[in-house]
DNA sequence: AGCTTCTATAACCTGCCGGAATGGATGTGG
DNA sequence: CCACATCCATTCCGGCAGGTTATAGAAGCT
C-alpha cells in the first residue's frame, strides 16, 4: 500500500485542472508523461480515478475520495519531512532562515541579534534563494522560516507576519527617457518591455509585472533568476522592472536609476513559517525577535 | 517534498532491526539494495538518518524524529488508499470480504444472508487469498474485511472480532504410524517433518508450526501456499501439519487422516477490519451480521 | 470539410534500481 | 595471535521505469 507522493500531487493537479494537457503545462512536463503517471497510479491502486472524455477528465467516485483525502496526507507528509530536516539542523543549534533577494534589509542584523539574545548558543543561518523557488526553501523544508515578499505561490500554507510595507519603484536604464521624471505613473510603463521572473513563480511574477494594474498582458524583454542577472538585464536595456523602494539602497548599480511609481499597490515584506504543530522553540524565538524589532525608518529616498 | 512511502517503510524496518543485514532478511531483499535505498532516502532529504558503526546502525536525532512520525504518516497513507479502493467497489454496491483457506466455514452463507437482509441491493464478494498474504487483502486494501485465524502478522493494526474457537488437529498421511492413535499429544509430533507456510507469513507460520510449544526449531519437509498444494504435500508424505478441526470437514481427501492434538492452544477464527474512521455503513452491517450469526454447532468429529 | 482540442500510442533514450560478488573494517574465539 | 564471523560499502551488470518528441485517433466547432 505504498505510493510515491509525487504521483498524488500530479493526480491532484490533474483533478484541479480537469485536463491532462493543462496540468502538464502547469507542472512543466509533457502531456504523455502525465498520461503515464496517471495510468501508473491507477494501475497501482487497481482503481480508475478519472473517466476520460473528449473534453477532459472527470473524477470517478473513487477519484473524488482520493482527491478529498490526499491533501491531508500530503500536508502531513510535508510536515513530517520538514520536522525531520529541522531536527537535523537543530541538533547543531542552527536555525535556518531563507530569504529572497530584496527581502533582507537593514533590520535583519537587529533581528538576528535579538534572536541570539533569546536563544543563547544558537546560530542563524541565512540562506539566499533564487527566484525560481519563491518560498526560499520553505516548501522543501530547507529552512525553518523565510523572509519573503507577498504575494508568493502557496502562501496560504504558511503562517505570515507582515514586517514592513513599502512602495514599489521602477528600475530603469540610466538612459531611459522616463528617468528624467521624478515620479512616474504606472500607466506610463504599461507598454514598456519588462524583465521578469521565471514563469513557474506564478503569482509572484505577476505581482512584479503588476498584471492586476494592466489592461493588456505585459511584454517580456528578459527572464532572470537572480539579482545580478536582473540588474545586468536592466542596465543592458533588455527591459525595466518594478522593485521595492529598499532596492534603491541595496541594489544600486551604475547605469540604473530608480524612480517611485504611482498608481500601484505597495509591497509587503513578511516573515513566513510552516503551519506545523508544535512549533520548535527556537522558531518561536525568531518570530518574537521579528515582531519586537522595528522596521528601518522610512528613509526618504530622493531621486538621484 | 515527496517520498516514496516504500522508502519510509524500509527505513522503519532498518530502524527496528538496527541492522541493514537483518532488515534485508526481513524484507526479502539483498543487503546492498537496502544500503542504496537508505542512501537514496538520506540524499533525498539531505539528512543523515543513521550513524553507521561496525555493529549496526544507530538512529541520529533526525532519524529518531522520522522514526517517531513516519508510522502515523504511513497509516494515514494506508487509510487514504484503502478508502479510495473501497469507494470504487462500493460505488458498485459490492462489499469485498477476504478469507484464507479454512477461515470460511458453515456459518459463512448465513452471515452473507443476514448481511444481504441488512443491506438490500448489496453484494458480498468473497475473495480467497493464498497464505503468502496472511491478511487476505486487508493490508493492500483489496478487501473491506477478512475472515482470518489468529494470530496473523500486523494484527494489531486491525479491529478484531472473534467468531469461533476450535481445537487444532493434525493432518497425517493415511499410512503414518501415529494415525493409529485416536488422540495425539503434541510432544509426539515434535520431531516430525512439517509442511509449512512461506516464511514471510511470520507469526502465522510459527503458530501453525506450534513453535511456542517446542523446545527445538521445527523440521520443514515442504512449503506450500495454497490448500491443494498443502493437502497434496501431506498425502505425498513430505510432512504433516496442524489444522483447525473444521479442516476435517472442509479438506477431506483420500490418503489424509486428521487426529485431535492435545497440549496445544486452540485456534481462533475472527473477523478483521481496518481501524479507519469513519467505517463505511455496509461494513458496519457486515460486522453486525457476523456478530448475530451463531457459530456452527461444535460437531463431534470422530476419528475415522 | 477543415480546424482545434483533447487523450492515447509509438519509438527512443537515459538513468535508476536491484542482485551477485567482493572488499574492508572490526570484534571474537580457539 | 591468527582465522573467522559479522557488518556495511562498492562494483559491475542487466532490466525496466519514466521522460521526450512525434503522431495517431476521436470529437466538437465554425
Amino acid at each position: 500500500m505504498d505510493v510515491d507522493t509525487q504521483l498524488l500531487r500530479t493526480f491532484l493537479t490533474i483533478a484541479e485542472e480537469g485536463s491532462l494537457t493543462r496540468a502538464a503545462e502547469r507542472l512543466y512536463v509533457s502531456q504523455p508523461a502525465l498520461t503515464k503517471q496517471l495510468r501508473r497510479l491507477e494501475a497501482h491502486l487497481s482503481v480508475r480515478l478519472f473517466t476520460r472524455s473528449r473534453s477532459g477528465m472527470t473524477l470517478t467516485e473513487a477519484g473524488q475520495t482520493l482527491a478529498t483525502r490526499a491533501p491531508a496526507l500530503l500536508s502531513l507528509c510535508d510536515d513530517v519531512l520538514r520536522s525531520t530536516k529541522a531536527t537535523a539542523s537543530h541538533a547543531a543549534r542552527v536555525l535556518r532562515v531563507g530569504f529572497l533577494a530584496s527581502a533582507a534589509n537593514e533590520a535583519t542584523p537587529d533581528i538576528i541579534a535579538t534572536f541570539t539574545r533569546l536563544c543563547p548558543g544558537w546560530q542563524v543561518e541565512m540562506r539566499q534563494s533564487s527566484w525560481s523557488d519563491p518560498t526560499a526553501g520553505l516548501a522543501t523544508g530547507e529552512v525553518d522560516a523565510a523572509l519573503l515578499r507577498l504575494p508568493f505561490p502557496t502562501q496560504d500554507a504558511y503562517n505570515l507576519h507582515i514586517l514592513q510595507t513599502e512602495p514599489r519603484w521602477v528600475a530603469l536604464p540610466h538612459t531611459h527617457p522616463l528617468a528624467a521624471h521624478t515620479t512616474i505613473p504606472f500607466s506610463a510603463l504599461e507598454d514598456e518591455l519588462f524583465v521578469a521572473a521565471p514563469p513557474e513563480t506564478g503569482a509572484w511574477r505577476d505581482y512584479w509585472l503588476a498584471t492586476e494594474h494592466r489592461e493588456k498582458p505585459p511584454k517580456i524583454g528578459a527572464v532572470t533568476d537572480q539579482p545580478d542577472e536582473w540588474l545586468q538585464a536592466i542596465a543592458n536595456g533588455y527591459g525595466i522592472a518594478l522593485a521595492p523602494e529598499s532596492a534603491t539602497r541595496f541594489y544600486t548599480r551604475p547605469g540604473i536609476t530608480y524612480r517611485p511609481v504611482t498608481g500601484i499597490s505597495p509591497s509587503h515584506l513578511c516573515l513566513a513559517w510552516p503551519k506545523s504543530t508544535p512549533e520548535p522553540p527556537p522558531l518561536t524565538a525568531f518570530i518574537t525577535a521579528c515582531q519586537s524589532t522595528p522596521p528601518p525608518p522610512a528613509t526618504l529616498n530622493r531621486p538621484q
